[in-house]
DNA sequence: AATTGCTGTTGAATCGATTGACTTCGGGAG
DNA sequence: CTCCCGAAGTCAATCGATTCAACAGCAATT
């Protein structure tokens, strides 16, 4: 059988409308932007031509004319990582709603993927770029890409660059989540995940420390692990934590991701989180309310950051010269079963 | 503190790259698109021009007259599911790969959102449309579109239409599952979640059916419970279920997030999934494997989806007359810890 | 009757790249 | 010496909507 896709329909045209309407090529277009110059009743013979004649309009002649596409840039390291995909949602349905399209694009964290990523946007003229940016991306670059467009950064972490931004309050989380670990008596508290490279697990970390100083902690280089955001790399972590002479008695991780793959390790070594150790995430994805035992994680609203994100957008669009936001958003920690048990024999 | 965004650098079109390197725009347009009637050693110079100049091509002029964009419009649901997070990055990878962009978009599963989103893709005039469709949408409104630009479905029933389209081995993969749980020595299983207006869900519904009817199982209609597709809707089915004079020993679920409901449930009713009761869900998501005890659930490998829909369209794209083509994939069970108990009386 | 002021409409240039038709130039072939 | 040819470029029209400046028509004012 072969398809029956006949030859494309031939494309009704503003010129077309404006014939039928009887009206000239000027008047059907501003009829359709609703411009207070037209009468009413043109502007309801135009509209009707349009209906009549199956008019689609054409964005990219409007855009090339206006300089203006609507069309926002979101450019992720991945679409599959849950706290990626619900901020993606956020976004688009914020951006929706104002009638801009989403064009979303993906790095995997490599900064040639990320180049060639924005440059395609560019291209499209997108009149705005929402940036999650890949590890080591220079302030250099960003700051070209801004002579083209708006900026809004999804890491708080760039002070020098004078673009919006909107992140968590990772400093807060932190200090909420190792503090908490404290008051339940652990004094040997592991921290699992990430790479050095990341600006937002390096705030982490020196908050982690912070709050352990304060608390008159020693701070343990060697309780602290690097690894990919993975299961696999918080499963590896633990198990070389376990092995220790003295090991820790929680684990406070990156990420959410990191801390399954401990509950999995511990699981693997005979322990129960929560009871024999403690774990705490971050993020709070979806199933860390279902894992068994139930992770207690510092909550990180993904959808809210896209939101706020494509907002700051859309300010910035709207009054390009109003001040810098940063926005931070608040954290709190959300306590459940695997910081439940007290540690009875402290130290 | 005042944001310091200049005024939006001047554009550089391609005219400039002409001047620069001496040629007409003409050249200097073969030049880019590496059109052989140019020598190489113009062609560097005009590389270079653009290069120094910092020019951007601009792609919505290049549309307007060659009436291709290189944008592939998706349509989903709802980006925040893990399946369709893992969908969209899949084909987002490969249009990526082929130098096309993404264009996202969401409907919550509502026509009239679905409409608008689809219109506001026609304006940008995208060479190709990859739609889960919202339910209820009419034959006649797909056929539409379908005169603008060629149509993926992410839906294999809708067989009347010309379009090509990619879903999943529905009927196997229940046939599958119904038969483990036959074969584990249940008899009365529940088929739990999904709404009746979903094709898929009928697809399966009438698989589960005749398999029972095979192996001369009675076909129980109050064993099925239709139910929102979220844990929640599984939580009140089994809810449901179990206050029957003669429940259940097993259901075989619409997908794995009422199945995690339905383990829930169960929990709250102080059974074990695996154990005192079977469960068996849909879709393979990561954290099916994840949960205590493990979920047993048929594979459906959405990034493979995504990945096969874009191929689809670039392959209609680049050969608008080939045959009609529909993939199914092919979706295995995989057998975990919620199916591990024999039944030890059956009946 | 001529001028002014509106309102509603239109002509034509414009945005930036593409492309079919045409020119130019420097050899060979005849 | 002329003609033809191919290679390398260039001209100018084109895609479809926007928008500025101009203008017709008509009422009110002088």
């Amino acid at each position: 059988m072969t398809s029956s896709r006949g030859p494309r329909r031939q494309k009704v045209t503003l010129q077309h409308v404006a014939d039928a309407a009887k009206v000239s090529k000027a008047t059907a277009s501003l009829a359709l932007n609703n411009n207070p110059r037209i009468s009413e009743p043109t502007r309801q013979r135009v509209l009707e031509a349009v209906e009549a004649l199956g008019y689609v309009y054409n964005r990219h002649a409007a855009s090339l004319r206006t300089q203006r596409s609507y069309t926002i840039g979101l450019i992720i390291k991945d679409v599959s990582n849950p706290f990626n995909a619900e901020l993606t949602s956020g976004a688009e349905s914020q951006l929706a709603d104002h009638d801009y399209s989403l064009v979303l694009a993906t790095t995997d964290d490599d900064l040639g993927k990320q180049s060639r990523m924005v440059q395609t946007m560019l291209e499209r003229d997108v009149d705005g770029l929402i940036l999650s940016p890949a590890a080591h991306t220079a302030i250099e670059s960003m700051r070209k890409w801004m002579q083209f467009c708006p900026l809004v950064l999804l890491i708080p972490y760039y002070l020098e660059l004078a673009a919006d931004c909107v992140g968590m309050d990772d400093e807060q989380g932190t200090r909420r989540a190792v503090e908490h670990l404290i008051e339940r008596g652990h004094r040997r508290i592991a921290f699992v995940g990430g790479f050095a490279a990341q600006a937002t697990r390096q705030k982490r970390l020196d908050s982690y420390r912070d709050t352990l100083r304060r608390r008159s902690i020693d701070y343990d280089p060697a309780l602290c692990i690097a690894s990919p955001v993975t299961r696999r790399g918080g499963y590896d972590a633990i198990h070389q934590l376990l092995r220790m002479s003295t090991p820790p008695s929680a684990a406070y991780c990156y990420s959410d991701v990191n801390a399954f793959g401990v509950m999995l390790g511990l699981r693997a070594a005979g322990l129960e989180a929560g009871k024999d150790f403690a774990v705490i995430g971050f993020d709070d994805v979806p199933e860390a309310s279902l894992w068994h035992p139930s992770l207690t994680t510092v909550s990180a609203d993904p959808r809210g950051l896209g939101e706020n994100a494509a907002q700051l957008m859309l300010r910035r669009i709207a009054e390009p010269d109003l001040p810098l936001k940063r926005i931070i958003m608040p954290s709190r920690l959300i306590e459940r079963d695997t910081t439940a048990a007290l540690v009875t024999v402290p130290r």
